[in-house]
DNA sequence: TTGTAGGCGTTATCAG
DNA sequence: CTGATAACGCCTACAA
């Protein structure tokens, strides 16, 4: 269906300029340097750099010209080895192109930055192995915590956990874990997504979820809370409207709008598991003709920036990125602050609000 | 327009479970440590954790078994000191929330993978201090180097890219600059995307870009394309076809297509400047019942992804994204190299090819 | 094949 | 208010 036609790639390379690019400023240079030229101790720069007190202020003056002169800049390594810590955490999600997870890191770093600190981010392929990798980084003091978007770990790697530096898991609830955790409102916000879909008329409504295994993964939650608002509507329960795909991806999902389609399948909403799935589904039915919301409503959870303006633009749940985001930052943070203190306090668990947005594809 | 109902969040904190966190394992081990245990030098141990060659194959194995006993982890930080190096990349992007950048991120970090590299993602708010930030940090010697993708740096800033360590400009280009950089083809991919709109019988296209300053920001390059595809195809330009946005981002384009449709403006082709852009217009000429293509058809740059799922189906011009990456990180990852062995070999610039992807919205 | 000495640049501690 | 001393944990260079 795509056509393409190819321009081609080209490399140039030009000769170095003769402006040279002699000396550079701030190279090798040390404390001991700045402390040389600025007639003071590296104790004093040192002091200076760290805003402690108790400096003179022409002293500090002196030594900030002396450190605007040499161009000097600290060197991290020195100072993590030294103090144990790097002022960066880890942020360990599935995949930063999807979506939502480029919005949630997005919302992690801006709420890191409020405690200074910074966030480097690591992909995990949404496997077990990649999750642990994760872990195993922070342990090599690369981060003095780690957020953990789960989706790959279970209830029985709980053991794994345990580990020296604070950890916080974000999305998915591991029942019983050791570590604090930051979870979604999975049941609920879907119960509220199908019960929507309920109360705007529908009578079939179906749910595309991943396949569920264990427990506590997305869809198994969120399939749950589907399976609540479907009996409390009285709609009866009925196996032939779980679809199930391989990955939440567009991909998948298209395909599985479209062979519900083709199957006769008798359904009037869609309940998908998440907003990625809905737009892979909006496409799907697209394909076959099928109009939304006319013939069949759909919605979705999580919210992304995108449902607002797909055709027709997407209902969904809001679990508030921002309030998770600036939630889970600020755990870890207690936790990295009350480190050393000895102070081994209770796990916390918070689970997030949402709301039911109400746009075009459930007839908004 | 959007109905919301709310959900309450919930904070839950239970007991220290009895099952205690003991000591933990790892915690303060050093390599001294393992060496003791193993019955060793230190240095030995360091020998087995860099895979040296001249260790005994038993020593090599009670060492391993002493390290695993111990969980023993390698301070990175004491390594980072000691090497001056830190086998991480950084990787400044404006948002990682666009779906643009998100997806360029993952394709850098997979390959920066394959050159053993870590990617640490900085977001730099598509400012120019956001982007000078990202400069000093890695001079902070927190990354060996630095992949830059600019927006707010202009002509007027190569001085500042002269520092000390290898730096690579990824998208636009920055004419005559010392460093590296990788290109997006532009003016071409811009020029073939406007040709398609002229050959699938557009006669009035528009364009939407961002407010056009700098001559080597990405709205001015293609607008130039854009221009050049406008004469050869004998349109004409008409300075009321360029529709000037704020931000690329989809609230503004949607905004910017709805005035389009209410302002009389006669136009039957639109090239968006990005695809993030041309969803924003996708939904904005549905918003005021425009039909794509039927009545206008639409083109975007970038292939972004969700393209394949919007309906209609959005045209673009595929920079090939991956070649883009991968060229990136080899060039970086050449001048790491480079590093100490006093070369100082010619700027490399490279400009991805493209290729036309047309889809639904130009009547595929 | 293994081990010894020394220092990478910084800051905690404590003394002046 | 300022500074001397001593690590932090590892690896390069060389010696045994």
């Amino acid at each position: 269906m795509a056509l393409k036609y190819y321009g081609m790639a080209r490399v140039l390379t030009s000769a170095p300029g003769t402006e040279g690019h002699g000396r550079m400023a701030g190279v090798g240079v040390t404390i001991q340097d700045v402390a040389r030229a600025a007639g003071v101790s590296p104790m004093t720069v040192s002091h200076v750099l760290n805003d402690h007190p108790h400096v003179r202020t022409e002293t500090r003056e002196r030594v900030l010209r002396a450190i605007a002169e040499l161009d000097y800049r600290v060197n991290v390594a020195a100072r993590n080895l030294r103090t144990g810590r790097t002022g960066t955490i880890g942020l360990a999600v599935p995949e930063v192109d999807r979506p939502y997870f480029g919005q949630l890191a997005a919302a992690i770093i801006a709420a890191a930055a409020r405690h200074e600190l910074k966030v480097a981010i690591e992909q995990t392929g949404a496997s077990r192995e990649g999750e642990l990798d994760a872990l195993a980084l922070s342990r090599h003091r690369l981060y003095d915590g780690l957020i953990l978007s789960t989706v790959g770990l279970g209830s029985a790697d709980t053991e794994l956990l345990k580990v020296d530096h604070p950890v916080v898991i974000l999305g998915e609830r591991i029942f019983e874990g050791p570590v604090d955790h930051v979870a979604m409102p999975n049941a609920e916000g879907a119960k509220a997504a199908t019960a929507h879909l309920a109360e705007r008329g529908c009578r079939r409504i179906a749910i595309v979820a991943g396949r569920t295994g264990d427990q506590v993964d997305v869809s198994s939650l969120r399939l749950a809370g589907y399976r609540e608002a479907v009996d409390e509507a009285g709609l009866g329960f009925d196996p032939a409207l779980v679809v199930p795909i391989d990955a939440l991806t567009m991909e998948d999902a298209a395909a599985a709008a479209r062979r519900m389609a083709d199957s006769g399948l008798v359904f009037d909403g869609v309940f998908c598991v998440t907003d990625t799935v809905a737009i892979g589904v909006l496409r799907g039915l697209a394909d076959r003709g099928v109009r939304v919301p006319g013939a069949v409503k759909v919605i979705g959870f999580d919210n992304v920036e995108e449902g607002a303006y797909t055709v027709p633009s997407l209902s969904s749940i809001d679990p508030d990125h921002a309030l998770m985001a600036g939630t889970a930052v600020e755990l870890l943070a207690r936790r990295l602050a009350e480190k050393g203190q000895g102070k081994r306090p209770e796990v916390r668990e918070f689970v997030s609000r949402w709301s039911v947005v109400a746009r075009e594809s459930t007839g908004g």
